[in-house]
DNA sequence: TATAAAGTGAGAGTAAAACTATTAATATTG
DNA sequence: CAATATTAATAGTTTTACTCTCACTTTATA
């Protein structure tokens, strides 16, 4: 099994970059030292002119990997979300139950990040601090419209249509399951965001708590309508 | 009623802005026109420069208003989130039973905005739009900590305070009311900018929807965890 | 092994945005 | 009416994002 997953590869669409970057070594230090880089000082800080000084290159080659430093973010998202769903898939390809497939993905999707040994040029729990501190950037720009035509955000639709399905096949009369795909989806980074900046707004303290009061949700054991 | 509203004021912390933009007519001339320039053309595109001109006056006499456009964002975000609360306890505080409260506020929270006359200067529907396209725009930000420290979203803060405060009045028990709380806010505006952006993500195709779907969120009708 | 092609590094250069500073004109107030 | 505050106009600075060119090195290919 393991044999296995050392030849995969995560695969993003070529409109994101240049040239790939997992093409060549240069390629792959600006996906390390990138990730490090923005996890650190933040998105807006960061710029191409310093990850250049600190893998010891030129602004002007890592240009030659991504237009701008916009799409550079929209390939980390990808990358981020593309594992995601490698991860889901595996953990819950072999489930049968509905129900229990349902939790197992909830439980994937909302656990706090760890490193990941299959794909060693990257720092999954750096790379999830930039997902959860940049959450929404890649789509708020004005080009949002433009860049999904694009299919810049390909991979991030099929996991919510992927985990939406999940929710469908559990109970196929619940009308929103798309909504509570992406609901579930971004409250999570959400939650975390919270967790991190704004403690005062949120109840999740310690790790469980984060996939406890998602279960919850999903499975309506928030406010039991019925009785307690 | 309608005349003690008129007296209003919507009271925004003044370390957000230089100069109290209510106090002058240029500053509600950069608030009104600010608004749509913002909703128009996103706020990426959007300078002080192009306001000026927009306004018919200059660069350096917006700045004296904001310090800059980051500022003068999370402005119309506090004021609007401040509308927000003010509808909040407009609409809910004659109610007394907990569960009906709870209802009226996620309806509030949910529904698609109007304008509201009682602010003449302030296009509430564009300024909705604004919220809806950078929802977290004031937060993600490497200074988000120091802002926070600053007092900068203490309206925000207060409202999903004040809506998890409700959930506790309803369910005392639940442990999860401020998650709650601040994952419906977020989740309505995110599922706005679906409707707008990705509508394959979302199943609120309608105004009624957004409020169905948080309604059965919190009244726990997702996935009926007994019996159908 | 010679040679073209591709990839990279260094540095300078450009355009636009985000301010800043100065000064003059205008309006307000005491 | 004089003092004061407010605003307009202009020019200037700094930073960022990106471009261009050219030299050098590595790799591919005949």
């Amino acid at each position: 099994m393991q044999d296995l997953l050392h030849n995969l590869r995560i695969v993003i669409n070529p409109k994101i970059y240049v040239k790939d970057p997992q093409s060549s070594d240069l390629g792959m230090r600006i996906i390390e030292q990138g990730i490090q880089q923005i996890s650190e000082i933040g998105f807006d800080r960061f710029t191409f002119r310093k990850l250049g000084e600190q893998i010891g290159s030129n602004e002007s080659s890592i240009y030659r990997y991504f237009e701008n430093k916009h799409k550079f973010l929209i390939y980390l998202n990808s990358w981020y979300w593309a594992w995601m769903e490698y991860r889901l898939v595996l953990m819950t390809n072999s489930i049968a139950d509905p129900g229990k497939k349902l939790e197992k993905a909830l439980e994937v999707l909302s656990q706090k990040v760890e490193a990941d040994p299959t794909f060693s040029y990257v720092d999954e729990v750096a790379l999830n601090k930039i997902v959860v501190n940049e959450h929404f950037k890649p789509f708020l720009t004005a080009e949002v419209d433009e860049e999904n035509k694009q299919g810049y955000f390909e991979i991030y639709k099929r996991l919510v249509g992927r985990f939406g399905q999940m929710i469908r096949d559990y109970r196929p009369q619940y009308p929103y399951a798309l909504s509570l795909a992406s609901t579930v989806l971004s409250a999570s980074l959400h939650q975390y965001f919270l967790q991190a900046h704004f403690p005062t707004l949120t109840d999740c303290k310690d790790a469980s708590a984060h996939t406890t009061f998602l279960r919850q949700l999903v499975f309506s054991k928030v406010i039991p309508s019925v009785h307690e």
